[in-house]
DNA sequence: TAAGTCGAAG
């Protein structure tokens, strides 16, 4: 590999190829019929190429004509073929190194950690953690920053952070490993401490930290930080790409701010499909179905394809806003016009429209006649949902015991079974199916709700009597109760399995989390001030009616975020219109 | 002759 051959004409050949998969062919066949179709130099750079022209199939040929690669080719190979997302083939390229004796080295063990990570092949990564420590390679940054991501993806949070702590010194890129690997795992508030962390020890966040913190203010409600972190960015005057744009629109969308969120939006230079169904859900989750319908028409206008998760946004928002009519000719859109087979998410979608808007027939209906194979049981949940809703309970129990006899582990079942029989007046049943679940010992998800006052995030959950001031927010709620009883309010004993397992059906009912949180937040700030609630599940039918009498006879807004889509509470209507 | 971190729904 002498510096005059890279001056040749046949290597200047390559260069002006470029990565470029017909030109390198082009360029290929004249280096074998001029006869240096053999020359090692020459080979490789045609290789490194192919691979950047992302042709996988050229690039393995190229690879496997020639006879004893080095270790040089072997890297080019195992590095590029990770980067372009063939995962699988870099590892076979790896493995095949490893059997011809030669040592990886920094950059191709950090790729094929990458490849682990993307497959999350749990025990192939640890064998090559291994690797990583015979090779003496255990203290190269850019191999420790793989390695956290890598644990973090294939979830062992627990190694990551190991990984991680046994750091000497943290670049930026670490940090972001962490603090995503916390995020992704459904850890936002750790993911926010290591930020403050992270920046209380002088490390300056970059774009990428910010599009991760990002996601976790999403995740956990945070608008103060989140809006801080849109000030940093303008501060720091880092580029609004579509990346970073989507995180604020996906943020300020899942933080009650529909229009920052579009806002933003209108902002992005160059939009993609997923910054538009990421608008697009935003919509959806806030009951807005007909700005949603209409985004995903003007997305079609502008000739972006949708892909399976657009349609989920699209078919989603018009169930939550009772667009029974639009859902349906967007449903028969997604074969006809764009040749996706729609799945079972989307299914799920449509019986839940259906089943919101009381076609309980349609919806059974579609589950009969669309789906061709044996409906999956998430599509009967969906069913479920609406039989409880509209009280259907001779075929809501039907459902409940089939999804049981498929699903005998999945806790979520029993309650709604439970919930439909003590919807029915059978309190013997729920009796029985409760005892089921205690014998199974399976739990339901332990519900809570959070309250942002002042900057600081409070935590209520049921019953909850953990806070310094429990007392004051107990008479409080109670004396609140009794003026929405008087407005007319009258409790629902339905749904008393929402978030409880042992407790009374009636301090269960008065005591829910969101209502605490609700209770505090208005004990906690003046009038006027909206009060902003994020809740892991969903809210029960009882909690839903009981706000909106709130919002009337405290005058306030009350917003809150479930599991699935936002309520804005004002003068006694919710957002959803029953939709929810 | 190169690399590690980041985006949409459920």
């Amino acid at each position: 590999m002498e510096n005059k051959q890279h001056h040749s004409p046949a290597y200047r050949a390559l260069l002006q190829a470029g990565p470029r998969l017909k030109p390198l062919q082009q360029v290929h066949a004249h280096l074998i019929v001029s006869g240096s179709g053999r020359i090692r130099s020459l080979l490789t750079k045609l290789l490194s190429l192919a691979c950047a022209a992302a042709s996988i199939t050229y690039s393995r040929r190229l690879f496997f004509a020639i006879p004893i690669p080095d270790s040089f080719l072997f890297n080019t190979v195992v590095v590029k073929t990770s980067k372009l997302g063939f995962s699988i083939d870099s590892l076979l390229f790896y493995r095949r190194m490893i059997l011809s004796n030669i040592s990886p080295s920094n950059y191709t063990l950090t790729a094929v950690i990458k490849s682990c990570a993307d497959l999350s092949a749990l025990e192939v990564g640890r064998v090559i953690h291994g690797h990583v420590l015979a090779s003496g390679y255990d203290m190269d940054s850019h191999v420790q920053a793989a390695l956290v991501s890598f644990y973090a993806k294939a979830g062992d949070l627990g190694v990551a952070r190991k990984v991680f702590d046994k750091m000497p010194e943290r670049t930026v890129v670490a940090w972001n490993s962490m603090i995503s690997a916390y995020e992704q795992n459904g850890f936002a508030k750790q993911a926010i401490g290591l930020f403050y962390l992270m920046r209380d020890l002088g490390v300056e966040p970059d774009s990428a930290t910010c599009v991760i913190v990002l996601a976790a203010c999403a995740q956990s409600g945070d608008i103060g930080l989140g809006n801080w972190v849109h000030e940093y960015v303008v501060g720091q005057d880092f580029d609004v790409n579509v990346i970073l744009g989507t995180s604020l629109i996906n943020m300020y969308a899942r933080c009650g701010h529909v229009s920052r969120a579009r806002e933003v939006f209108d902002s992005i230079m160059e939009l993609n499909v997923v910054a538009w169904t990421a608008m697009i859900s935003g919509y959806g989750m806030h009951g807005y179905g007909t700005q949603a319908v209409e985004l995903f028409n003007q997305m079609r206008a502008h000739g972006l394809r949708p892909n399976r998760i657009t349609f989920v946004a699209v078919l989603s928002a018009c169930a939550h806003a009772g667009l029974v009519h639009e859902g349906r000719h967007v449903f028969a859109s997604m074969r006809q016009e764009y040749r996706l087979v729609p799945g079972v998410e989307h299914h799920v979608c449509m019986v839940d429209m259906f089943g919101r808007a009381g076609l309980l027939n349609e919806a059974y209906q579609f589950i009969k006649e669309v789906i061709r194979e044996k409906p999956a049981p998430a599509v009967w949940t969906a069913m479920l949902g609406a039989c409880k809703m509209h009280k259907n309970f001779v075929l809501g129990v039907e459902i409940a015991e089939h999804l049981l006899s498929v699903e005998p582990e999945n806790p979520g079942h029993y309650v709604m079974l439970s919930n439909i029989y003590a919807l029915a007046g059978r309190m013997d049943r729920v009796e029985m199916v409760r005892n089921m679940m205690i014998s199974k010992s399976l739990k339901k998800e332990v519900g809570y709700s959070t309250v942002e006052i002042d900057q600081r995030t409070y935590l209520f959950s049921m019953g909850d009597k953990s806070h310094p001031e429990t007392n004051q927010i107990y008479r409080y709620l109670d004396e609140l109760m009794s003026r929405c009883r008087e407005a007319g309010y009258v409790p629902e004993s339905e749904s008393v399995m929402h978030e409880v397992e042992e407790e009374e059906m009636e301090f269960a009912l008065r005591y829910h989390s969101e209502k605490l949180a609700i209770a505090f937040g208005l004990m906690k700030t003046s009038d006027g001030t909206a009060i902003r609630i994020v809740k892991n599940l969903r809210m029960c039918e009882d909690c839903h009616s009981a706000i909106k009498f709130i919002s009337v006879v405290a005058n306030r807004e009350i917003i809150v975020r479930d599991r699935l889509r936002f309520h804005h509470f004002k003068d006694g209507p919710c957002s959803c219109l029953d939709y929810w």
